[in-house]
DNA sequence: CAGTGAGCGAGCTTCCGCTTGACTT
C-alpha cells in the first residue's frame, strides 16, 4: 500500500518522476483527458445554462477503475496534470471520476521534470482552479456547438459525412484562398542585368560578379542598355564595409520542429511527430508537444558546458527566449535533448537525424552571435554613368553558425553571398561578359503541411497536440490533397555582351513544379464557399483569437463562462436555422455546354458521392445520365469534350479466354473487368484510349502478382489460402483475413493448423464497433 | 472495394484537445 498517489498526463513522465520521489509515492498517468462529451449526441444542455454532459471516455473506463482502487488506498492523491486550461480540466475530471475528497487531494504543477522542480511542487500544493476549469468548459462547449451544428447542415446542403469546425475550416480556407490568389496572379517578366568582371591584384586573377540594381521591363530596353555598354571602362567607385550580426533561432517548439524537419529532412508533419514520440518515450528528448521556447536552468547549464568544452568559452552566450506566439500556454519546456552531452544516439536512421536537428538547434540557441562583414562595391560604367553593384559577405566570427543554421521557406533563395577579393576604389576591372536575362515573377507559394502549421500558429489556431491531426483530417475529408505536380517548360530570352558583340538566344526552363504541396479539391472549395457565404464570422481569421480573449477573461474570473457561450450561441444558432430553411442545395452546379449528339445540356456539380457530370436537365421527363469525374479532373477546369468522354463508360473492349473484357470508371479509378474480377488501370493508362491488348496485359500482370503473394494453398479446401500481404503473411478464408500468431512459419502450416487459427476467436478479424441505438 | 446520383425514409456521418498503443491486408 502506498501513502501517496501522483497522477500526471503522460506515462513517460510518470516513470521519470517516480525516480525522483521516494518509496512513499506511486506515480500513474491519466493518458490525457479522461472525460469528454458523448460522441453520439450534442452533449450540451442548451436549456440549462449550456451545462456540458461530461462522461468518462469509453477507452478510459478501465483506467479510471484502476486509479479509483489506488486512490482509495492512498492517504493523499496529488493531481499533477499540466498547468494550463486543459490540464486543469483533467485534474477536475479526475477528481470527479475517482470520487476524491478535498481533504485527501492536492493539486500541484511543475514546468520541468527535475528533482528540484518536483520537490518544490510537492511543497507548494494548491486547490483546483475552477476559473480555469470553466474556461476549458467554454472552449469545449463552443467547439462542440460549432462542429455539431455546422456539420449536419453541410450534410443537408452540400454532401453527407462532411465536417466543419473552428480549426479545420480555417485551415481549408487558407488553402482555398491561396489557390485563388495563384489563379488570379498575372505573371510578368523583366530583364535582369548581371556582369562577370576580371581583375588582377598583385599578380593574382580574380573574378567579380556584379548586378545592375535596376531591371528593364522589355527586351528592347535591355538591348539598348547592353549597346550602351559597348567599349566601356569599368572602374571601382566605392567600397563600403558594414559589420553585421546574425543571432541563432530559439529552441524548437512543436511547430518549428515540424517546419525544420520538413525543410531539412523532408518529413511530413505526422512523421515528425511519430519519430519525436519515440525519442521522448526512450527518454532522449523532452516533451514534443509544446509551444514554449523556454529552457530549464539545468538545460542552460548543460548547454553552456558542452559549448565551452567543444568550442571554447568565446562561443558561449546564455540566452532566454520569450514566446511571441498568440495564445501560447507554455505548460512545458521547449523541445530539447534530455542530456545535452549526448551528441548522438542509437536508434533508427530517422530518429538519429531528428535528434541531431534538435541537438544542434538547442546548442546553437546558447551560442554567440555570428559576426559578419558585408561589403558593397559600386562599379562605374564609363559610357552610360550607370553603376553595377557587387556584394560580398565575410564571416569574421562564426559563432552559432558553427553548429546550425535555420532553413528557409523562400523558394527564390538563389542569390548566395560570396567572398570578394581585396578591392579598393579606383581599381579598374575588365568585362568578360554581361548578360540580360528575362526573369519571371512568381505566384505566392502553395502551402506545404509544415508551412500551413506555421500559418495556423501565427493565427493562433489549433494547438501543438492538434496540428498533425488537423492536417490529416482535412485530407481525410478530401477537402485538400497533398500532391506533386509536374512543371511546364517555359521559354525565356537571354542577351549577352561579349567582346563588344551582342548575341541573342532563347532558352528553356522548367517552371511550376510542385512537390508535396496542398491543393484544394472541388469539395473543399465548395464547402469553403458555403461557409464564407453563410458563416463568415466562424471562419474569420480572427475568430479564434477573439474567443481566446474571452476564455482568458473567464480564467481570470472576469466573465462567466455560460454567459459567454450564450452570447455566441444565440446569433449562431439563428443563422443555422435560417440557412437550413432558406438556403437551397449548394452543389456548385455549372452549365458546361450542349452535347452535340443529343442536344442535351451538360452540367457539372458536386453530387452525393463527389464531383459529377450530368447529361440532360433535372426537370426533364427523361432521367438525366450521370458520371463521376476522374480524380485528376476538376469542376473548374473540365472541358465539354472531357465531360462527354465520361459517358462512354462502361465500354466493351473485346474478348479474352472466352469472356468479355470491359473498361469502366469506379470509385477507386478506372478499371478493367473480366470474369467478375477487377484490374486497376495504371496512372499512365488512359481509359478512353486503352486497347484490348493492354487490358489483357493488366490482367496477366495481376495474375502473376497474386501468384507471387501465394505462400500455400490446399486442394481439400480451395477457399483457404496462405498469402503474403502488406503487413506480412496472413490466412484468407471465405473472403475473411486472419492474422498468423507470431513465431509461426507460414510456409510450414498444414490445413489443420490453418483451420485451428481460423477457429481461434483470438485471431478473428476485428469487427467494426457497432453503436447502440440511443 | 469497383456500372451509385428519381423520391422516400431509416440510419449514419460531425467538433477540438489531451494522451498512447492496437491494428490494419
Amino acid at each position: 500500500m502506498t501513502k501517496n498517489l501522483v497522477i500526471v498526463e503522460s506515462p513517460a513522465k510518470a516513470k521519470t518522476i517516480e525516480g525522483f520521489l521516494g518509496n512513499d509515492f506511486l506515480v500513474k498517468s491519466s493518458y490525457g483527458h479522461v472525460m469528454d462529451l458523448n460522441k453520439t449526441q450534442l452533449g450540451v444542455d442548451i436549456e440549462n445554462g449550456f451545462e456540458p454532459q461530461y462522461e468518462v471516455s469509453p477507452d478510459k473506463k478501465k483506467l479510471i477503475a484502476e486509479l479509483k482502487k489506488l486512490a482509495k488506498d492512498a492517504e493523499m492523491v496529488w493531481l499533477a496534470s499540466d498547468e494550463d486550461r486543459e490540464g486543469e480540466a483533467i485534474s477536475f475530471h479526475l477528481f470527479k471520476a475517482l470520487g476524491l475528497k478535498e481533504a485527501h487531494t492536492k493539486r500541484i504543477v511543475f514546468h520541468e521534470i527535475t528533482k528540484t522542480a518536483i520537490t518544490r511542487a510537492i511543497e507548494n500544493p494548491r486547490d483546483i482552479d475552477y476559473h480555469l476549469v470553466w474556461a476549458q468548459q467554454a472552449r469545449r462547449v463552443l467547439d462542440r456547438l460549432v462542429g455539431y451544428e455546422l456539420s449536419p447542415l453541410l450534410w443537408k446542403k452540400v454532401k453527407p459525412s462532411l465536417s466543419a469546425g473552428r480549426v479545420q475550416s480555417v485551415a481549408v480556407r487558407l488553402i482555398v484562398e491561396r489557390e485563388e490568389e495563384i489563379k488570379q496572379f498575372e505573371v510578368s517578366s523583366a530583364f535582369r542585368i548581371t556582369a562577370v568582371l576580371n581583375i588582377s591584384i598583385d599578380g593574382t586573377q580574380y573574378q567579380v560578379n556584379a548586378e545592375l540594381p535596376e531591371r528593364f521591363d522589355d527586351r528592347d530596353k535591355a538591348l539598348a542598355f547592353l549597346e550602351s555598354c559597348k567599349g566601356a571602362a569599368y572602374t571601382i567607385q566605392s567600397v563600403e564595409k558594414k559589420p553585421a550580426k546574425k543571432s541563432p533561432a530559439p529552441p524548437f517548439t512543436t511547430s518549428t520542429l515540424q517546419q525544420e524537419a520538413s525543410r531539412k529532412l523532408g518529413y511530413s508533419v505526422a512523421n515528425t511527430m511519430r519519430i519525436a514520440q519515440q525519442l521522448y518515450e526512450s527518454g532522449k528528448i523532452t516533451y514534443m508537444r509544446t509551444d514554449s521556447v523556454n529552457l530549464s536552468d539545468l538545460a542552460l547549464h548543460m548547454a553552456k558546458e558542452v559549448v565551452t568544452r567543444q568550442y571554447g568559452a568565446q562561443y558561449v552566450k546564455t540566452r532566454r527566449f520569450a514566446t511571441k506566439t498568440k495564445g501560447a500556454q507554455e505548460a512545458h519546456e521547449a523541445i530539447r535533448p534530455t542530456y545535452m552531452e549526448k551528441q548522438s544516439i542509437t536508434g533508427s536512421a530517422e530518429e538519429k537525424k531528428l535528434y541531431d536537428l534538435i541537438w544542434k538547434r538547442t546548442l546553437a540557441s546558447q551560442m554567440a552571435d555570428a559576426e559578419l562583414e558585408k561589403t558593397t562595391v559600386s562599379i562605374l560604367v564609363s559610357t552610360n554613368n550607370k553603376q553595377l553593384i557587387a556584394s560580398g559577405e565575410v564571416i569574421l566570427f562564426d559563432g552559432f553558425l558553427k553548429v546550425y543554421f535555420e532553413g528557409t521557406d523562400d523558394e527564390n533563395g538563389d542569390e548566395s553571398q560570396t567572398i570578394l577579393p581585396p578591392l579598393n576604389a579606383g581599381m579598374a576591372l575588365m568585362l568578360r561578359e554581361m548578360t540580360a536575362q528575362e526573369r519571371f515573377t512568381r505566384h505566392p507559394a502553395r502551402y506545404t503541411e509544415a508551412s500551413l502549421v506555421k500559418k495556423m500558429e501565427e493565427l493562433g489556431i489549433g494547438r501543438p497536440s492538434t496540428y498533425a491531426p488537423t492536417i490529416s483530417t482535412i485530407q481525410k475529408r478530401e477537402y485538400v490533397v497533398k500532391e506533386d505536380r509536374p512543371g511546364v517548360v517555359r521559354q525565356y530570352q537571354v542577351l549577352t555582351l561579349v567582346n563588344d558583340q551582342i548575341k541573342e538566344k532563347t532558352a528553356n526552363e522548367n517552371t511550376g513544379f510542385e512537390k508535396s504541396k496542398l491543393f484544394p479539391t472541388d469539395i473543399g472549395t465548395l464547402v469553403n464557399r458555403f461557409l464564407c457565404q453563410y458563416f463568415d464570422s466562424i471562419i474569420d481569421y480572427n475568430f479564434t483569437a477573439n474567443v481566446e480573449k474571452e476564455f482568458d477573461e473567464i480564467a481570470d474570473g472576469r466573465k462567466e463562462w455560460n454567459l459567454m457561450i450564450k452570447e455566441f450561441y444565440g446569433p449562431f444558432h439563428l443563422k443555422i436555422e435560417n440557412t437550413l430553411e432558406n438556403a437551397g442545395k449548394f452543389s456548385g452546379e455549372k452549365l458546361l455546354g450542349v452535347d452535340p449528339v443529343t442536344g442535351k445540356n451538360v452540367f457539372v456539380k458536386v453530387g452525393r458521392f463527389g464531383p459529377i457530370v450530368q447529361l440532360g436537365d433535372t426537370e426533364s421527363e427523361e432521367k438525366p445520365r450521370f458520371a463521376s469525374l476522374k480524380k485528376t479532373q476538376s469542376l473548374d477546369t473540365i472541358s465539354l469534350a472531357e465531360a462527354l468522354d465520361l459517358f462512354s463508360f462502361p465500354r466493351l473492349l473485346g474478348e479474352f479466354e472466352g469472356s468479355e473484357v470491359s473498361v469502366a470508371l469506379g470509385r477507386f479509378g478506372p478499371y478493367v473487368k473480366h470474369n467478375n474480377l477487377f484490374f486497376s488501370l495504371l496512372k499512365t493508362d488512359d481509359p478512353v484510349e486503352i486497347s484490348i491488348e493492354r487490358a489483357i496485359e493488366l490482367i496477366e500482370n495481376k495474375r502473376n502478382k497474386d501468384e507471387q503473394s501465394l505462400i500455400k494453398e490446399f486442394d481439400a479446401q480451395p477457399e483457404l489460402k496462405v498469402l503474403n500481404g502488406r503487413y506480412g503473411p496472413y490466412i484468407s478464408f471465405n473472403k475473411k483475413n486472419f492474422k498468423i500468431p507470431k513465431g509461426t512459419d507460414p510456409a510450414g502450416l498444414t490445413l489443420e493448423a490453418c483451420m485451428a487459427i481460423v477457429d481461434d476467436p483470438a485471431n478473428a478479424p476485428k469487427k467494426k464497433f457497432v453503436r447502440k441505438k440511443k
